[in-house]
DNA sequence: TGCAACCGAATGAACGTTCGATTGATGAAT
DNA sequence: ATTCATCAATCGAACGTTCATTCGGTTGCA
Protein backbone atom coordinates (compact mmCIF):
# COMPACT_ATOMS: atom_id res chain seq x y z
CA UNK A 1 0.00 0.00 0.00
CA UNK A 2 2.41 2.28 1.51
CA UNK A 3 5.54 3.60 -0.18
CA UNK A 4 8.55 2.36 1.84
CA UNK A 5 9.44 5.12 4.06
CA UNK A 6 11.73 3.44 6.01
CA UNK A 7 14.66 1.03 5.25
CA UNK A 8 14.84 -1.21 8.14
CA UNK A 9 17.64 0.28 9.88
CA UNK A 10 15.38 3.07 10.05
CA UNK A 11 12.37 1.24 11.50
CA UNK A 12 15.10 -0.26 14.04
CA UNK A 13 16.11 3.00 14.90
CA UNK A 14 12.36 4.51 15.11
CA UNK A 15 11.59 1.43 17.54
CA UNK A 16 13.57 2.49 19.69
CA UNK A 17 13.69 6.04 19.83
CA UNK A 18 9.79 5.56 20.42
CA UNK A 19 10.66 2.44 23.76
CA UNK A 20 13.03 5.55 24.91
CA UNK A 21 10.45 8.27 24.65
CA UNK A 22 7.57 6.53 26.02
CA UNK A 23 9.57 4.65 28.92
CA UNK A 24 10.93 7.60 29.97
CA UNK A 25 7.41 9.27 29.66
CA UNK A 26 5.38 6.63 31.28
CA UNK A 27 8.16 4.00 32.57
CA UNK A 28 8.57 0.21 31.57
CA UNK A 29 5.10 -0.51 32.94
CA UNK A 30 3.10 2.43 30.89
CA UNK A 31 4.85 0.95 27.92
CA UNK A 32 2.84 -1.84 25.97
CA UNK A 33 4.25 -3.02 22.28
CA UNK A 34 1.15 -1.39 21.01
CA UNK A 35 1.91 2.13 22.20
CA UNK A 36 5.49 1.43 20.55
CA UNK A 37 4.02 0.47 17.81
CA UNK A 38 1.61 3.38 17.29
CA UNK A 39 4.80 5.77 18.37
CA UNK A 40 7.15 4.23 16.20
CA UNK A 41 4.75 3.90 13.14
CA UNK A 42 5.90 0.56 12.59
CA UNK A 43 3.49 -2.16 13.19
CA UNK A 44 3.51 -4.50 16.02
CA UNK A 45 4.38 -7.63 13.37
CA UNK A 46 7.25 -5.99 12.26
CA UNK A 47 8.48 -5.18 15.97
CA UNK A 48 8.10 -8.84 16.38
CA UNK A 49 10.04 -9.84 13.38
CA UNK A 50 13.26 -8.26 14.51
CA UNK A 51 12.19 -8.85 17.89
CA UNK A 52 11.20 -11.99 19.46
CA UNK A 53 10.21 -10.50 22.48
CA UNK A 54 9.64 -7.58 24.53
CA UNK A 55 12.22 -8.45 26.70
CA UNK A 56 14.73 -8.96 23.65
CA UNK A 57 13.73 -5.38 22.26
CA UNK A 58 14.44 -4.12 26.07
CA UNK A 59 17.50 -5.95 26.21
CA UNK A 60 18.98 -4.82 22.59
CA UNK A 61 18.04 -1.52 23.40
CA UNK A 62 20.39 -1.67 26.38
CA UNK A 63 23.12 -2.80 24.33
CA UNK A 64 22.33 -0.02 21.75
CA UNK A 65 22.86 3.07 24.95
CA UNK A 66 25.33 1.26 26.24
CA UNK A 67 27.40 1.98 23.30
CA UNK A 68 26.22 5.43 22.65
CA UNK A 69 27.56 6.09 25.99
CA UNK A 70 30.82 4.39 26.14
CA UNK A 71 31.68 5.89 22.59
CA UNK A 72 30.56 9.43 24.86
CA UNK A 73 32.62 9.71 27.64
CA UNK A 74 35.88 8.99 26.18
CA UNK A 75 35.88 10.55 23.10
CA UNK A 76 37.91 14.09 23.16
CA UNK A 77 40.70 13.20 25.38
CA UNK A 78 43.56 15.08 24.16
CA UNK A 79 46.90 13.61 24.05
CA UNK A 80 48.69 16.00 26.07
CA UNK A 81 45.79 15.84 28.90
CA UNK A 82 47.39 15.07 32.18
CA UNK A 83 45.91 12.25 34.14
CA UNK A 84 44.04 15.01 36.52
CA UNK A 85 42.58 16.46 33.22
CA UNK A 86 41.61 13.25 31.61
CA UNK A 87 40.15 12.33 34.62
CA UNK A 88 37.67 15.67 35.08
CA UNK A 89 37.30 15.43 31.41
CA UNK A 90 35.62 11.98 31.22
CA UNK A 91 33.66 12.42 34.59
CA UNK A 92 32.19 15.71 32.75
CA UNK A 93 31.31 13.68 29.70
CA UNK A 94 29.25 11.11 32.08
CA UNK A 95 27.21 13.94 33.40
CA UNK A 96 26.93 15.87 30.15
CA UNK A 97 25.91 12.63 28.33
CA UNK A 98 23.02 11.70 30.89
CA UNK A 99 21.78 15.23 30.63
CA UNK A 100 21.32 15.72 26.55
CA UNK A 101 20.22 11.94 26.72
CA UNK A 102 17.38 12.27 29.47
CA UNK A 103 15.73 9.21 27.81
CA UNK A 104 18.47 7.07 27.84
CA UNK A 105 19.21 8.16 31.70
CA UNK A 106 15.65 6.95 32.59
CA UNK A 107 16.30 4.09 30.41
CA UNK A 108 19.54 2.73 32.13
CA UNK A 109 18.09 3.78 35.48
CA UNK A 110 15.15 1.88 35.26
CA UNK A 111 16.61 -0.87 33.71
CA UNK A 112 19.30 -1.23 36.61
CA UNK A 113 17.17 -0.92 39.35
CA UNK A 114 14.93 -3.99 37.82
CA UNK A 115 15.51 -7.32 38.97
CA UNK A 116 15.75 -7.85 34.83
CA UNK A 117 18.95 -6.73 35.33
CA UNK A 118 20.07 -9.13 37.66
CA UNK A 119 17.93 -12.22 35.30
CA UNK A 120 20.37 -11.26 32.08
CA UNK A 121 23.30 -10.17 34.35
CA UNK A 122 25.82 -12.63 32.89
CA UNK A 123 25.16 -11.50 29.26
CA UNK A 124 25.79 -7.88 30.51
CA UNK A 125 28.71 -8.79 31.92
CA UNK A 126 29.67 -5.00 32.64
CA UNK A 127 27.89 -4.06 35.94
CA UNK A 128 27.22 -0.70 34.86
CA UNK A 129 27.29 1.00 31.14
CA UNK A 130 30.86 2.15 30.28
CA UNK A 131 32.38 0.90 33.72
CA UNK A 132 34.83 -1.22 32.68
CA UNK A 133 36.49 1.53 30.68
CA UNK A 134 36.03 3.69 34.02
CA UNK A 135 37.26 0.91 36.14
CA UNK A 136 40.72 0.58 33.73
CA UNK A 137 41.42 4.36 34.09
CA UNK A 138 41.16 4.58 37.45
CA UNK A 139 43.07 1.75 37.69
CA UNK A 140 45.66 3.38 35.57
CA UNK A 141 45.43 6.21 38.77
CA UNK A 142 45.90 3.47 41.51
CA UNK A 143 49.12 1.57 39.46
CA UNK A 144 51.03 5.53 38.63
CA UNK A 145 50.30 6.26 42.45
CA UNK A 146 48.24 9.49 41.47
CA UNK A 147 45.23 8.02 43.20
CA UNK A 148 44.41 6.63 46.78
CA UNK A 149 45.99 2.65 47.37
CA UNK A 150 42.68 1.06 47.42
CA UNK A 151 40.81 -1.45 46.04
CA UNK A 152 39.84 -0.02 42.21
CA UNK A 153 36.11 -0.36 43.11
CA UNK A 154 35.67 2.45 45.57
CA UNK A 155 36.84 4.58 43.38
CA UNK A 156 34.53 3.48 41.10
CA UNK A 157 31.53 3.96 43.22
CA UNK A 158 32.52 7.52 44.10
CA UNK A 159 32.93 8.65 40.77
CA UNK A 160 29.94 7.04 39.57
CA UNK A 161 28.02 7.14 42.18
CA UNK A 162 28.33 10.98 42.59
CA UNK A 163 28.16 11.15 39.20
CA UNK A 164 24.69 9.56 38.87
CA UNK A 165 23.40 11.66 41.73
CA UNK A 166 24.64 14.41 40.44
CA UNK A 167 22.45 14.11 37.27
CA UNK A 168 19.55 12.85 39.78
CA UNK A 169 19.91 16.09 41.55
CA UNK A 170 19.63 18.01 38.44
CA UNK A 171 16.87 16.61 37.12
CA UNK A 172 14.74 17.12 39.90
CA UNK A 173 15.60 20.91 40.36
CA UNK A 174 18.04 20.97 43.69
CA UNK A 175 20.59 21.70 41.59
CA UNK A 176 22.15 23.59 38.00
CA UNK A 177 24.09 22.42 35.87
CA UNK A 178 26.70 25.18 35.93
CA UNK A 179 30.47 25.76 35.47
CA UNK A 180 31.01 26.51 39.24
CA UNK A 181 29.13 23.64 40.29
CA UNK A 182 30.46 21.13 37.89
CA UNK A 183 33.94 22.54 39.27
CA UNK A 184 33.18 22.51 42.63
CA UNK A 185 31.95 18.84 42.59
CA UNK A 186 35.12 17.71 40.46
CA UNK A 187 37.18 19.40 43.28
CA UNK A 188 35.13 17.15 45.88
CA UNK A 189 35.64 13.82 44.19
CA UNK A 190 39.18 15.07 43.29
CA UNK A 191 40.23 15.73 46.47
CA UNK A 192 38.42 12.17 47.86
CA UNK A 193 39.73 10.17 45.09
CA UNK A 194 43.79 11.61 45.18
CA UNK A 195 46.56 9.98 47.08
CA UNK A 196 47.34 12.47 49.53
CA UNK A 197 50.75 11.16 50.23
CA UNK A 198 52.00 12.40 46.94
CA UNK A 199 51.99 15.96 45.17
CA UNK A 200 49.99 15.81 42.26
CA UNK B 1 -14.68 -18.37 58.64
CA UNK B 2 -11.19 -18.64 60.53
CA UNK B 3 -10.62 -17.00 64.03
CA UNK B 4 -8.96 -13.95 63.46
CA UNK B 5 -5.14 -14.54 63.65
CA UNK B 6 -4.25 -10.94 62.87
CA UNK B 7 -5.47 -7.37 63.64
CA UNK B 8 -5.68 -4.37 61.32
CA UNK B 9 -2.16 -3.27 61.95
CA UNK B 10 -0.87 -6.78 61.91
CA UNK B 11 -2.77 -7.30 57.92
CA UNK B 12 -1.76 -3.45 56.99
CA UNK B 13 2.30 -5.15 58.12
CA UNK B 14 1.79 -8.48 56.07
CA UNK B 15 0.72 -6.69 53.44
CA UNK B 16 3.81 -4.36 53.39
CA UNK B 17 6.26 -7.32 54.08
CA UNK B 18 4.47 -9.59 51.51
CA UNK B 19 5.11 -6.38 48.98
CA UNK B 20 8.14 -5.81 49.46
CA UNK B 21 9.39 -9.47 49.39
CA UNK B 22 7.22 -9.32 45.69
CA UNK B 23 9.09 -6.21 44.41
CA UNK B 24 12.58 -7.18 45.57
CA UNK B 25 12.06 -10.73 43.54
CA UNK B 26 10.14 -10.17 40.39
CA UNK B 27 10.26 -6.14 40.42
CA UNK B 28 7.32 -3.88 40.00
CA UNK B 29 6.19 -5.43 37.14
CA UNK B 30 5.85 -9.33 38.53
CA UNK B 31 4.08 -8.17 41.60
CA UNK B 32 0.64 -7.93 40.62
CA UNK B 33 -2.20 -7.26 43.61
CA UNK B 34 -3.43 -11.63 43.54
CA UNK B 35 0.42 -12.50 44.21
CA UNK B 36 0.15 -10.02 47.17
CA UNK B 37 -2.82 -11.17 48.59
CA UNK B 38 -1.29 -14.51 48.65
CA UNK B 39 1.60 -13.88 49.74
CA UNK B 40 0.38 -11.91 52.86
CA UNK B 41 -2.30 -14.16 53.54
CA UNK B 42 -4.78 -11.31 53.21
CA UNK B 43 -7.87 -11.15 50.94
CA UNK B 44 -7.69 -9.28 48.24
CA UNK B 45 -10.86 -7.21 49.00
CA UNK B 46 -9.29 -6.44 52.58
CA UNK B 47 -5.85 -4.70 51.05
CA UNK B 48 -8.41 -2.98 48.85
CA UNK B 49 -10.87 -1.98 51.80
CA UNK B 50 -7.30 -0.33 53.53
CA UNK B 51 -5.71 1.16 49.92
CA UNK B 52 -8.11 2.32 47.56
CA UNK B 53 -5.61 1.06 44.72
CA UNK B 54 -2.33 -0.25 44.04
CA UNK B 55 -0.73 2.97 44.04
CA UNK B 56 -2.07 4.12 47.12
CA UNK B 57 -0.44 0.87 48.93
CA UNK B 58 2.68 1.67 47.05
CA UNK B 59 2.71 5.01 48.05
CA UNK B 60 1.81 4.15 51.45
CA UNK B 61 4.56 1.41 51.74
CA UNK B 62 6.89 4.09 51.04
CA UNK B 63 6.32 6.48 53.09
CA UNK B 64 6.87 4.00 56.10
CA UNK B 65 10.11 2.56 54.78
CA UNK B 66 11.29 6.14 54.45
CA UNK B 67 10.67 6.83 58.24
CA UNK B 68 12.04 3.23 59.21
CA UNK B 69 15.33 5.24 56.63
CA UNK B 70 14.85 7.81 58.99
CA UNK B 71 14.81 6.52 62.62
CA UNK B 72 17.45 4.38 61.37
CA UNK B 73 20.44 6.36 60.19
CA UNK B 74 20.29 9.24 63.29
CA UNK B 75 20.52 6.48 65.77
CA UNK B 76 23.25 5.92 68.30
CA UNK B 77 25.05 9.16 67.64
CA UNK B 78 26.47 9.70 71.22
CA UNK B 79 26.86 13.51 72.32
CA UNK B 80 30.61 13.37 72.67
CA UNK B 81 31.05 12.50 69.04
CA UNK B 82 32.20 15.44 67.09
CA UNK B 83 31.36 16.23 63.68
CA UNK B 84 33.88 13.83 61.40
CA UNK B 85 32.08 11.01 63.69
CA UNK B 86 28.53 11.96 63.08
CA UNK B 87 29.55 11.89 59.35
CA UNK B 88 30.77 8.43 59.58
CA UNK B 89 28.55 7.46 61.37
CA UNK B 90 25.46 9.03 59.69
CA UNK B 91 26.96 7.59 56.55
CA UNK B 92 27.80 4.12 58.05
CA UNK B 93 24.38 3.65 58.97
CA UNK B 94 23.04 4.68 55.56
CA UNK B 95 24.82 1.95 54.29
CA UNK B 96 24.04 -0.46 56.99
CA UNK B 97 20.53 0.18 56.25
CA UNK B 98 20.14 -0.50 52.63
CA UNK B 99 22.32 -3.84 53.61
CA UNK B 100 19.97 -5.00 56.18
CA UNK B 101 16.97 -4.56 54.49
CA UNK B 102 17.40 -5.73 50.94
CA UNK B 103 14.20 -5.69 50.13
CA UNK B 104 13.55 -1.84 50.86
CA UNK B 105 16.69 -0.60 49.01
CA UNK B 106 14.99 -2.83 46.14
CA UNK B 107 11.77 -1.14 46.42
CA UNK B 108 13.60 2.88 46.89
CA UNK B 109 15.75 2.10 43.79
CA UNK B 110 12.74 1.28 41.71
CA UNK B 111 10.11 3.62 43.13
CA UNK B 112 12.47 6.76 42.85
CA UNK B 113 13.89 5.58 39.19
CA UNK B 114 9.93 5.02 38.20
CA UNK B 115 7.90 8.23 36.88
CA UNK B 116 5.51 7.18 39.37
CA UNK B 117 7.88 9.02 41.68
CA UNK B 118 8.03 12.02 39.86
CA UNK B 119 3.59 12.10 38.97
CA UNK B 120 4.18 12.61 43.41
CA UNK B 121 6.37 14.12 43.88
CA UNK B 122 4.65 17.10 45.72
CA UNK B 123 3.35 14.66 48.13
CA UNK B 124 6.77 13.41 48.70
CA UNK B 125 8.49 16.73 49.25
CA UNK B 126 11.60 15.02 50.51
CA UNK B 127 13.62 14.20 47.46
CA UNK B 128 15.33 11.22 48.66
CA UNK B 129 14.49 8.87 51.91
CA UNK B 130 16.18 11.03 54.26
CA UNK B 131 17.85 13.63 52.92
CA UNK B 132 16.54 16.25 54.58
CA UNK B 133 18.32 14.95 57.97
CA UNK B 134 21.26 14.79 55.67
CA UNK B 135 20.36 18.01 54.39
CA UNK B 136 20.77 19.77 57.91
CA UNK B 137 23.51 17.96 59.28
CA UNK B 138 25.91 18.40 55.84
CA UNK B 139 24.38 22.06 55.87
CA UNK B 140 25.64 22.31 59.56
CA UNK B 141 29.31 21.24 58.50
CA UNK B 142 29.58 24.01 56.30
CA UNK B 143 28.20 26.64 58.65
CA UNK B 144 30.64 25.47 60.83
CA UNK B 145 33.57 25.69 58.45
CA UNK B 146 34.38 22.09 58.47
CA UNK B 147 33.25 20.86 55.10
CA UNK B 148 33.94 22.86 51.93
CA UNK B 149 31.88 26.49 51.17
CA UNK B 150 29.86 24.81 48.25
CA UNK B 151 26.00 24.74 47.81
CA UNK B 152 24.96 22.34 50.14
CA UNK B 153 23.42 20.41 47.25
CA UNK B 154 26.75 19.18 45.87
CA UNK B 155 27.72 17.62 49.12
CA UNK B 156 24.03 15.61 49.38
CA UNK B 157 25.13 14.38 45.99
CA UNK B 158 28.44 13.31 47.26
CA UNK B 159 27.46 11.83 50.31
CA UNK B 160 24.23 10.01 48.96
CA UNK B 161 25.76 9.18 45.75
CA UNK B 162 28.75 7.28 46.91
CA UNK B 163 26.46 5.77 49.53
CA UNK B 164 23.78 3.88 47.00
CA UNK B 165 26.35 3.07 44.72
CA UNK B 166 28.45 1.72 47.07
CA UNK B 167 25.11 -0.34 48.20
CA UNK B 168 24.94 -1.51 44.68
CA UNK B 169 28.18 -2.57 44.28
CA UNK B 170 27.83 -4.87 47.30
CA UNK B 171 25.05 -6.12 46.13
CA UNK B 172 26.40 -7.18 42.69
CA UNK B 173 29.37 -8.77 44.39
CA UNK B 174 31.47 -6.25 42.90
CA UNK B 175 32.84 -5.02 46.36
CA UNK B 176 32.40 -6.46 50.24
CA UNK B 177 31.20 -4.95 53.64
CA UNK B 178 34.13 -5.10 54.98
CA UNK B 179 35.82 -2.79 58.26
CA UNK B 180 38.16 -1.86 55.53
CA UNK B 181 36.36 -0.64 53.24
CA UNK B 182 34.04 1.17 54.51
CA UNK B 183 36.95 2.93 56.35
CA UNK B 184 38.39 3.86 53.04
CA UNK B 185 35.36 4.60 51.32
CA UNK B 186 34.44 6.93 54.36
CA UNK B 187 37.95 8.33 53.75
CA UNK B 188 37.49 8.90 50.09
CA UNK B 189 34.25 10.91 51.06
CA UNK B 190 35.92 12.97 54.02
CA UNK B 191 38.74 13.98 51.78
CA UNK B 192 36.19 15.25 49.36
CA UNK B 193 33.80 17.18 51.34
CA UNK B 194 36.09 18.36 53.77
CA UNK B 195 37.36 22.52 53.77
CA UNK B 196 40.98 22.17 53.23
CA UNK B 197 41.82 26.21 53.85
CA UNK B 198 41.10 24.49 57.67
CA UNK B 199 42.60 22.17 60.08
CA UNK B 200 40.04 19.39 61.22
C1' DT C 1 -28.54 -4.39 66.09
C1' DG C 2 -25.26 -1.89 63.58
C1' DC C 3 -21.13 -1.34 61.42
C1' DA C 4 -16.44 -2.00 60.33
C1' DA C 5 -13.58 -5.69 58.92
C1' DC C 6 -13.25 -9.27 55.89
C1' DC C 7 -13.65 -12.34 51.90
C1' DG C 8 -12.81 -14.09 46.92
C1' DA C 9 -15.40 -15.10 42.57
C1' DA C 10 -16.55 -12.27 38.80
C1' DT C 11 -15.62 -8.45 35.50
C1' DG C 12 -13.78 -5.94 31.93
C1' DA C 13 -9.76 -3.74 30.24
C1' DA C 14 -5.13 -4.15 28.72
C1' DC C 15 -1.37 -6.70 27.60
C1' DG C 16 2.26 -9.78 24.97
C1' DT C 17 2.29 -12.59 21.35
C1' DT C 18 0.69 -15.24 17.12
C1' DC C 19 -0.41 -15.98 12.46
C1' DG C 20 -2.21 -15.91 7.85
C1' DA C 21 -2.07 -12.64 4.30
C1' DT C 22 0.39 -9.12 1.48
C1' DT C 23 4.25 -6.69 -0.54
C1' DG C 24 8.54 -5.87 -2.94
C1' DA C 25 13.20 -6.97 -4.11
C1' DT C 26 16.27 -10.43 -6.26
C1' DG C 27 17.85 -13.52 -9.54
C1' DA C 28 17.18 -17.67 -12.35
C1' DA C 29 14.85 -19.34 -16.33
C1' DT C 30 12.82 -18.44 -20.58
C1' DA D 1 13.44 -8.31 -21.86
C1' DT D 2 10.00 -10.67 -19.54
C1' DT D 3 8.27 -14.00 -16.52
C1' DC D 4 8.21 -16.42 -12.49
C1' DA D 5 9.60 -18.30 -8.01
C1' DT D 6 11.32 -17.29 -3.67
C1' DC D 7 11.72 -15.29 0.59
C1' DA D 8 12.50 -11.70 3.81
C1' DA D 9 9.96 -7.77 5.28
C1' DT D 10 5.61 -6.03 6.51
C1' DC D 11 1.12 -5.76 8.42
C1' DG D 12 -2.66 -5.67 12.15
C1' DA D 13 -6.82 -8.30 13.63
C1' DA D 14 -7.42 -11.85 16.76
C1' DC D 15 -6.20 -14.85 20.78
C1' DG D 16 -5.55 -16.19 25.34
C1' DT D 17 -3.81 -14.59 29.56
C1' DT D 18 -3.25 -11.69 33.34
C1' DC D 19 -4.17 -7.85 35.78
C1' DA D 20 -6.53 -4.12 38.91
C1' DT D 21 -10.67 -3.45 40.66
C1' DT D 22 -15.61 -4.32 42.08
C1' DC D 23 -19.31 -6.04 44.73
C1' DG D 24 -22.55 -8.78 47.15
C1' DG D 25 -22.26 -11.40 50.97
C1' DT D 26 -20.28 -12.98 55.65
C1' DT D 27 -18.21 -12.44 60.16
C1' DG D 28 -17.53 -10.76 64.73
C1' DC D 29 -17.02 -7.05 67.95
C1' DA D 30 -19.37 -3.19 70.70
Amino acid sequence: MNVRLMNSNEKIAAVFAATLKLIHTNGFHGTPMSKIAQESDVAIGTIYHYFPSKDDLIFALFKHCRSLLNDYIFDGIKEDFDYKASFFHVWRNFVKFYLENETVFSFFDQFFSSPYHEKNKAEIQEPVGGQNKVLDFLQEGIDRKILKQVNVHLLVASYIGVALSTVHSIKFKDLQFSEQNMGELMEIIWDGAVNRNKNN
